[in-house]
DNA sequence: CCAAAAGTGTTCCGTCTACACCCATGG
DNA sequence: CCATGGGTGTAGACGGAACACTTTTGG
């Protein structure tokens, strides 16, 4: 019976991912110089092989693990390429998934054994195959999604000023926005709570501390910034 | 060199195919029995294996081709799909895809031949596997890309009313809209033109037939609906 | 003559945008 | 004491939503 399937042809299938953190107000994304053939030493995102005993979420977050340690991380697909010559070496269609970090949970150590850095998106090098194309997806779903749905705070730290949240918003849009606008329709969201605590760091006045409430968000689900 | 590859596995890769068709004021999709096992008899969409020797647009083109005689249709890419269990026979990774077509330019032979129905979005019956999914995740992308894209075009006759095109767009968000606001809209676009013909057949009065410009499009893209 | 769809503008309201000054503190 | 970033309200512009009547003609 299921023969049926055997007169057809298996490919290799692999998962890419873009892995946005957010650092010195700037948009970044975690490349490395590929450290295999085909395409030894250009850079590249990093990836990996689906596998048949795991789903291609699965494939992505094991993926994602090898090289940050990091478990639970908020990922989306951004779709399969597949373009016969994609890869030099062999027919391989890829799909891509983009990841969001905070980009202190993030073991300083493993950047060099990996050979991977941040990188600003708006300074990104050409990559490998179609993986500039990827990035190019994936910044144009995320920040659609970024605007819809309060998933920008995967980026912070989970205390984070207004001031942090705004330049974030400002990197992903590439544009800035006005403060008194901005801290209004935080205002609304009752789930962006104010705490006691104060950031010291940033400024001599003081900054109060902010931080995202889950629990109130799924009560009333109402983002839009 | 290559032998990189050969530690990892191969899956079986197919497309799937969303299409939309939009007849009687209503948005419908095409789906058929599906006529091999597992599943045989089930409600299904129409895929496809992937190729080695195409790239997986051209598996979905192919695929479309294969169930309409038609070429040169709109395709969007959904997403891939790939649970492990997905398919109750073998592994197999399925992209989904997204087809916009005038319904009146399908023959209506090959709806007999290849025992397809054009079926409501709002009555969809139980799928095979996990088509269910990919019909809503389509229906989402298909309706945000109507209204920021002039797509829907691709599902009306060249000639056109706005009454159909309006009903047409009704049908997409899912509740009534104001005729008065809707054509002042469409004034604002140029390249919505306005024909000397007349449509006798939905009316007595008689309503101008509309055609979109692509090329006066093309020149200044500012869709909005 | 009437049912059925085509066609046409204005007002209101809510939302978004622009905009400037005082505060607190570390150095 | 001053440089630096934190914090706050209002007015005007704009865009979207609501809304009703006249026209044409086939049957």
């Amino acid at each position: 019976m299921t023969s049926f399937y055997f007169e057809h042809q298996k490919i290799f299938l692999a998962v890419d991912c873009i892995i946005f953190g957010f650092d010195d107000n700037k948009l970044k994304i975690l490349i490395g110089r590929r450290q295999m053939d085909p395409g030894r030493g250009e850079w590249s995102l990093y990836g990996g092989f689906v596998r048949n005993d795991e789903s291609i979420d699965e494939a992505a977050d094991r993926t994602l693990y090898q090289l940050t340690g990091m478990r639970n991380v908020y990922m989306r697909q951004v779709g399969a390429f597949g373009s016969v010559k994609r890869d030099p070496g062999e027919r391989v269609v890829s799909i891509a998934y983009y990841a969001l970090i905070n980009v202190k949970d993030y073991d300083e150590h493993l950047l060099k054994e990996h050979q991977v850095e941040w990188v600003n998106v708006d300074e990104m090098p050409h990559l490998y195959s179609d993986h500039n194309v990827m990035v190019e997806k994936a910044r144009k779903l995320m920040r659609q999604k970024m605007h819809t749905e309060p998933v920008g705070f995967e980026l912070l730290p989970d205390l984070f000023t207004l001031t942090q949240l705004q330049r974030l918003y400002e990197a992903v849009k590439g544009e800035e926005v006005d403060k008194r606008n901005f801290r209004k329709r935080i205002k609304d969201m009752d789930f962006i709570e104010k705490t006691d605590l104060i950031d010291k760091e940033s400024s001599k006045r003081g900054a109060a501390f902010y931080r995202f409430n889950k629990k109130v968000y799924s009560l009333e689900p109402n983002f839009k910034l």
